[in-house]
DNA sequence: AAACAACCTTCCCA
DNA sequence: ATGGGAAGGTTGT
């Protein structure tokens, strides 16, 4: 009785959320997508609600976030925290990029700069716009890494040394810790035993280095938004290859991820893969004596890149434009397929699913979805 | 500059 | 069942 009567509570609580809509065109984004394609970690996905919810950094405080995909061409958003309902929606409306026009971009250049984008659909997948803090980490934990792996590192890191923030649907939310809370509370010998491997050194190093950099002022996200106010793209990259355990593709994706430099396109082997297969990439000599010019002052940048991949990099800059980034995401997708996500329990099982398929609508016939979803299928198995 | 082994752990697949 | 290999790389030689 007394256990019925708290479920019932329970589920009470949770109805009580708020959701709020921002309504966008049908394809624009796809959370499935986006949250499965291997930029965030740290989602639980909630199969009896449909939902996700994380902890995330909202102006400066981690706070818990649940979003949904709505019925028609919609993200619902809503928390069990106490903020204003205009600070939420435009925190989700930047983290999730919806000042981006995705499907216009598609269309009306990326389609046209290369004709091998034009029988591909971009299916609401974004570039997410992450805390660079946290994307740090995270990306320091994905290297020689699989994604499930990475996933309960990212969790594993947030609930042995974040602050407690509370429990949705079951699941208890912290924070992602700071340099600070890390160097206080964590140590590379428990690290290994969370099963970080090698990364724990890294881990431990990048707070460490990022405490020097504060001096006792501001440290992590505010200073890492700073660089982005003073520095270009090379110099930045310079400075976060600066942190060990990373090197020119771990920056490169908090750049693009982190710090919202969306032109830049990391390039890991299936990247690499893809430019030699389907653009028939060959480095040529005058390109990497041009690279190393434009490194001669950075002497971090020169020791660990990689000039053959740097120069794939800047091939897809060149034939992508501003948003390059965006579409190595939609194309790295489309490669690699949907892999996993973390269920209600806290376990995380890999399952290969395909990419769902949402842009009936916009294109119109159903045959195209199945041919699209066809080649996704295909694009998984090779 | 470029190539190569080593690196932690988990998961997959033969 | 059991073992080699790969996983969105980085580091040191």
């Amino acid at each position: 009785m007394y256990k019925y009567q708290s479920v019932k509570k329970l589920q009470n609580h949770l109805l009580m959320i708020k959701f709020n809509k921002i309504l966008f065109q049908p394809g624009e984004l796809v959370i499935d997508n986006v949250l499965h394609c291997g930029q965030a970690f740290r989602w639980v996905f909630h199969e009896d609600l449909r939902q996700y919810s994380a902890s995330l950094n909202v102006g400066g405080k981690y706070r818990i976030v649940v979003v949904k995909q709505g019925k028609d061409n919609c993200i619902e958003y809503g928390t069990l925290d106490t903020i204003e309902e205009d600070v939420l929606r435009s925190f989700v409306e930047s983290y999730f990029r919806l000042e981006v026009p995705l499907l216009d971009l598609f269309a009306k250049d990326w389609a046209l700069r290369d004709s091998r984008l034009k029988s591909k659909a971009p299916l609401g997948v974004r570039i997410l716009a992450q805390d660079p803090w946290e994307t740090l980490v995270s990306f320091i934990c994905s290297s020689n890494n699989n994604i499930s792996r990475i996933t309960k590192m990212c969790h594993a890191l947030s609930s042995n040394y974040g602050d407690k923030l509370g429990v949705y649907n079951g699941v208890e939310h912290c924070s992602f810790p700071s340099s600070a809370q890390l160097l206080e509370r964590a140590s590379e010998s428990e690290l290994r035993t969370l099963g970080f491997g090698y990364r724990a050194k890294y881990i431990m190093g990048t707070a460490q280095k990022m405490q020097e950099l504060a001096k006792g002022m501001l440290s992590d996200t505010p200073l890492l938004e700073n660089w982005k106010k003073t520095l270009n793209y090379e110099q930045i990259r310079e400075n976060f290859m600066g942190f060990p355990g990373v090197g020119p593709k771990v920056a490169d994706c908090v750049c693009l991820s982190g710090m919202r430099l969306d032109h830049v396109v990391p390039v890991d082997v299936h990247i690499a893969r893809i430019a030699q297969r389907d653009y028939r990439f060959v480095s040529r000599k005058r390109d990497l004596f041009q690279l190393q010019d434009m490194y001669k002052d950075m002497p971090i940048t020169r020791r660990k890149i990689n000039y053959e991949l740097d120069s794939i990099r800047i091939m897809f800059k060149e034939l992508w434009g501003d948003y390059a980034g965006w579409i190595q995401g939609i194309v790295f997708a489309q490669e690699i397929g949907k892999t996993l996500g973390a269920t209600q329990e806290g376990t995380i099982s890999k399952r290969k699913l395909e990419i769902e398929v949402k842009v009936e609508e916009k294109v119109g016939t159903e045959v195209v979805a199945m041919e699209i979803k066809r080649r996704i299928t295909e694009s998984v198995q090779s």
